[in-house]
DNA sequence: GTCTATATAGCGATAGAC
DNA sequence: GTCTATCGCTATATAGAC
């Protein structure tokens, strides 16, 4: 964990940059295990091996920690929850490949999830908070999400392939699938392994359930 | 709030049976409002009206406080939750109606997080938390609740009439749109009514749904 | 059963030495 | 930049008067 780079400094010792990263780091990790009001500073300072005079020297208080971890992460980390510039994605829509559509969309989301594990458990303290970081989040990442999968379905209920049903609940039954089965991953299956099954698989799946529950028949 | 029962008391009090159900009942809506670690004992006792002190007379510390919710709300009001007793559901299952019984389930289902808010934050502030309280209920009720459903699938899938797919992942599809809508509902569509429809539209509609995903063709 | 008063511990946050 | 020490406050929990 602690780097020395064996500089002109003899003591290891870390740059403002870096340090200020680790706590950014640390504090998300601890806030997603614990809550904002469950994790103390003192808990970051000592996980970072300083005091805690130290943090309250890169953050003012402990709400701006947190709104350091809005801007670090709900900027990079949440920008990958949204699909739409990607190829394979641009490509499915492109040939109206409605299979290919929702089973990238399906797998994308369960890789996101996966991957950032943290993310998803401060995402839920925060809106159990009602902790105005939920809200950015939603309004820039998740309405959005809606606005698009919304607009493809839309699409093909013009081209006459999928039944007449208002898109927005379609949207939720999918994005309930997926957000569901990682939350149940994430909450309970690491230890009781209730279904576990690969993200392709339940992409898969959760896909065809969707497209032959709302296509014409 | 306050009761007067005018009888050879003069002061207005409540027996110890009816503050420890008061105490319940605030600190219910507290910890699923704020959590564990965000609420406050002395928060409970000011909105129960009597000193802190009170509170420790009717519960030795903060974790057995909680303990009793599990006792009062796992057993009476989890049960709500597991519908086989049910009588339309039993009449649905007995005559192979497909949609009654998921059309049901789903109601059931939504009519339960729309009476319980409260109760189904306080389960993800648990299950966040990683508290024996959530595990307690995945246990008792959850597990349940799939092993019943996907007993039920696997029945018409011998039927010939669902597609051969593992019907824990079908379970897995079906609760994650109702759970994941009820979640949307109490975490954001209180003020931005981004999907406001009735319980009795979505049920039918995630039903639909899911029969025609899962159906053999 | 309820109160005031208090004990004890831990919190976020600051001051000042090095 | 980092530390020790400490402030002011609030938390859980208890003791004893009424």
């Amino acid at each position: 964990m602690i780097e020395n780079t064996e500089q002109t400094i003899p003591t290891t010792r870390m740059s403002g940059d870096e340090r200020r990263a680790q706590l950014l780091h640390i504090a998300v990790k601890l806030f997603s295990e614990k809550g904002f009001s469950g994790t103390t500073t003192r808990e970051i300072a000592t996980q970072a091996g300083i005091s805690e005079a130290m943090v309250f020297r890169h953050f003012a208080n402990k709400e701006e920690l947190y709104h350091a971890i809005l801007d670090h992460k709900a900027c990079d980390g949440g920008m990958k929850i949204l699909p739409w510039e990607n190829e394979i994605l641009q490509k499915a829509m492109a040939e109206k490949d409605d299979y290919g559509f929702f089973y990238y969309l399906a797998l994308h989301a369960l890789e996101n999830h996966k991957r950032d594990v943290d993310f998803m458990r401060l995402m839920l303290h925060s809106a159990l908070e009602g902790h105005e970081l939920s809200e950015m989040f939603f309004e820039r990442f998740i309405a959005r999400l809606y606005e698009f999968i919304g607009e493809y379905i839309r699409q093909r209920q013009a081209d006459g392939v999928i039944r007449e049903v208002d898109p927005r609940i379609i949207v939720r039954a999918f994005l309930g699938m997926l957000i569901h089965h990682s939350l149940n991953n994430l909450l309970w299956d690491k230890k009781r392994k209730l279904l576990d099954i690969s993200k392709e698989v339940a992409a898969h799946e959760f896909a065809t359930i969707l497209l032959n529950g709302i296509k014409k028949t």
